[in-house]
DNA sequence: ATTTACTTTTTGACTACTCAAAGTTGTCAT
DNA sequence: ATGACAACTTTGAGTAGTCAAAAAGTAAAT
């Protein structure tokens, strides 16, 4: 049985890696998981000795299958506890992000089972992330675009929250902006930083760093 | 923040220590934790040097006020999340305390509080044991009877399965005593060690070894 | 072609938990 | 009292995960 550390790192390179190709970084990990250069150069070590990654030094690291379905489970209980604490114990979007954190390493398959039927087998988690199937694991395919990139002047609807950092949850929430919301954007101003939005319930007003961070889709 | 390690030591002494007083023997944890007697006599010196316990060198072992409360923490949450595994998820009786000494060391305080007031604050969990409230900590006050040692010809209820091994409960659940049950002592032949019992559904038979894990109040 | 700056890896050390095996100690029967 | 025995503790060692600091490699700028 995996523990929770190897769980962490092999979900945080997942989360991280474009496609099946693409390397991550000892560094991005490094500040992902909020440990030195030189743990994730030992744990990598590690992790590739026995099976779950490639590791190809100062290049960075790819999962195996066997590490990337590992990891894919880890990210499904994740989005299904999140879900469940949302719609079933009625929680606040803004924290179930940590709670899960902790409760996706220790819940069973056959809990797991359970939770996604009573919540009807959902798609996506509160945060409009996908939720990986228990037999068909794919992980995000996304439409690429955010409010930071997308053809102003369009009909859009907010597919997914891409950071679930406390305090962004918190901004974004005064903004109205959540999983299915209809939004237009107005303006864009390169230079200012400052992107407009019009939302069925009114305007917000946020920054290109901000926008990069909503993903929406043409409808 | 104590590790699932410490808690599970700290547990296992609660639940063994029939009273404030009374010390637990290395040798019972031992068997209890399934390490070896050395391991014990380690972590318990550390345990002890944080204060969570008193180690009297080979007379045993007793909480402090401090570890006494964190176990009683931990023991509330085992026992809401095997009422919430069985009455929301209606999962099997006799899987959820596996299930539930992983998620015991898992869930917070906040999660712990949606699911408690979810169940509607129950007093007891599906093994009949009580629940120690989040503010009125107390553990076990239990009749002290058994099918063992009751008077026989009295009409008894079941009040708590002492004993949450996945085997015997899968015994007693073929004999469908469960708390609630009511039950009545027809015969015991301390010779052969058998236990008759009546119960509205039938009969069943058993042993005094195995009466002595059922807990039975005078009705 | 060096220097400089940055990233990554190595090294030595530490904490938490564990075991096997050897060493102590308390108790109980003689 | 005196063994004998069982229970308990000590000792030495190993695994997992971590850090700080030194060493090594890479790449871009001069």
């Amino acid at each position: 049985m995996p523990t929770s550390t190897v769980e962490n790192y092999l979900k945080a390179v997942l989360v991280r890696s474009a496609d099946t190709e693409s390397v991550v970084s000892t560094g991005a990990l490094a500040e992902a998981l909020g440990v030195t250069p030189g743990t994730i150069t030992t744990m990598v070590k590690s992790l590739a000795a026995q099976g779950l990654l490639e590791h190809h030094p100062r290049e960075g690291v790819r999962l195996t299958r066997e590490g990337r379905a590992l990891a894919m489970a880890v990210v499904r209980k994740h989005r299904i506890v999140e879900t469940f604490l949302v719609q079933v114990l009625k929680m606040d979007w803004k924290e179930v992000h940590g709670e899960a954190e902790a409760l996706e390493h220790a819940i069973s398959e056959r809990v797991l089972a359970r939770l996604d039927a009573l919540l009807g087998h959902p798609a996506s988690d509160p945060h409009g992330d996908p939720i990986p199937g228990a037999k068909s694991p794919q992980l995000d395919p996304g439409s690429g675009q955010t409010l930071a990139t997308c053809e102003p002047q369009t009909q859009l609807r907010v597919e997914r929250i891409l950071d679930q950092s406390a305090p962004f949850l918190e901004f974004i929430q005064r903004t109205g902006l959540k999983p299915g919301s209809r939004v237009r954007v107005r303006e864009r101003d390169r230079a200012s930083g400052v992107v407009r939005c019009e939302l069925r319930t009114g305007e917000a007003t946020l920054g290109l760093p901000e926008a990069a961070k909503i993903e929406v889709r043409a409808t």
